[in-house]
DNA sequence: CGGTATCCGCAAAGATACTG
DNA sequence: CAGTATCTTTGCGGATACCG
């Protein structure tokens, strides 16, 4: 049975017949700090159905764009994770959410948050030309989930787990965090107060906030 | 009734609601190069069937991905073209089109051929470091089909129709030009050979070539 | 735990006929 | 030419049952 295909000669239409199906984009969304298992995937896709994401793995895996791995023992459990070609799709994707955030559909809509997608949107909102200012790594714990955002030469990067030597750790809830982003100037410092400094000044959490729309 | 949606507060969910689905980024694809009629629409998107393509335009015209316009007289027909926020995701299929072309899909597959999709295919073939070389403009010609390609100052743009002051026109169809790009060193050159310079000189047209790998 | 396989209901896609 | 309307087909969502 030959998969769906749009039968052109073209590059886009060929990228769109490897990853262009649905939920196939927000696989790879949901690798792009780092590996997951199956079910860290279904948690992070809500409504897919596990046949649907057995299916968008393989087709993933087939196209090159992730690997499946088995973890060192006592784990033995088996992670999915971005290949080379995956992280340069992981580009396009990111692009895609800088595209999308500044959308009015976006800023309207509700649904389903979670913390990781609001962390991720941190790549989205980053303002390049503020850069400079502000301390260079940032650690956010939600409960217990945490994530790690640096800031090298001007690039942003993040991660799953703790930063190594931060400048700034927050407490914080993923609500709060959305709505941060959702204010702006002055009133963006008073919703922030919501945020607990576990280390270093509120300050310079406050100015890692301003490099971010 | 609600169109479907992944209902998650996420940049890139909420881009791929808008943009996602089948079909939907092709659409843009047709309009990187300028505006078209539905029909030209049609034949530029083998297979979609009317509906589909009638239900894609409005939402892209919702989410203020196209425009509808109409053309001045005597023409006084519709066209669709991209908006503004529609040339940034073009921005980005451009680069899924980068991407395509570097996968062994793409090298492997065939399909229906149309001269639009590999004159655009130059934008994911386009070698920056090999700027600079060769002519900055070529028209090409395909039956009655013609396309231009400028590079200035390193950028590369592509056009509909007949270029302004070109250095090389070449006539072409559009086998030859795919035959072209899957062939590489001296075995293109002789490929190229089947081109008909129309004006300028062949080494032009091969230097040229060399930018596009 | 980490998936695969199957069934069922529905909504989107494909095909085609038709109309302003 | 520019779509709309209708009908069929297919893929998806959801549930559940199964297997290493």
């Amino acid at each position: 049975m030959p998969r769906r295909s749009y039968g052109q000669l073209c590059p886009i239409a060929s990228a769109l017949d490897l990853v262009g199906e649905r939920w196939t984009l927000l696989v790879v969304r949901e690798l792009l700090l780092g590996p997951k298992r199956f079910s860290d995937l279904q948690v992070g896709l809500p409504g897919i159905g596990s046949n649907i994401l057995s299916d968008r793995l393989k087709e993933l895996e087939a196209a090159s764009v992730v690997s499946r791995r088995r973890l060192p023992p006592p784990a033995a459990s088996w992670v999915y994770e971005l290949t080379d070609r995956g992280r340069e799709l992981g580009d396009i994707v990111l692009r895609l959410g800088r595209w999308g955030v500044s959308s009015p559909a976006f800023r309207q809509s509700d649904g389903t948050a979670r913390p990781e997608w609001t962390v991720l949107s941190l790549y989205a909102r980053y303002d390049l030309s503020a850069a400079m200012a502000g301390p260079a790594s940032v650690e956010l714990r939600f409960g217990d989930e945490t994530y790690s955002a640096r800031i090298d030469e001007g690039q942003l990067t993040i991660g799953r787990g703790a930063a190594t030597s931060p400048d700034v750790i927050v407490s914080l809830d993923h609500d709060t965090l959305n709505r941060i982003f959702r204010s702006k100037g002055r009133e963006r410092n008073r919703v922030a107060n919501g945020v607990t400094i576990v280390e270093g000044s509120r300050d310079a959490f406050e100015s890692f906030l301003r490099l971010f729309t």
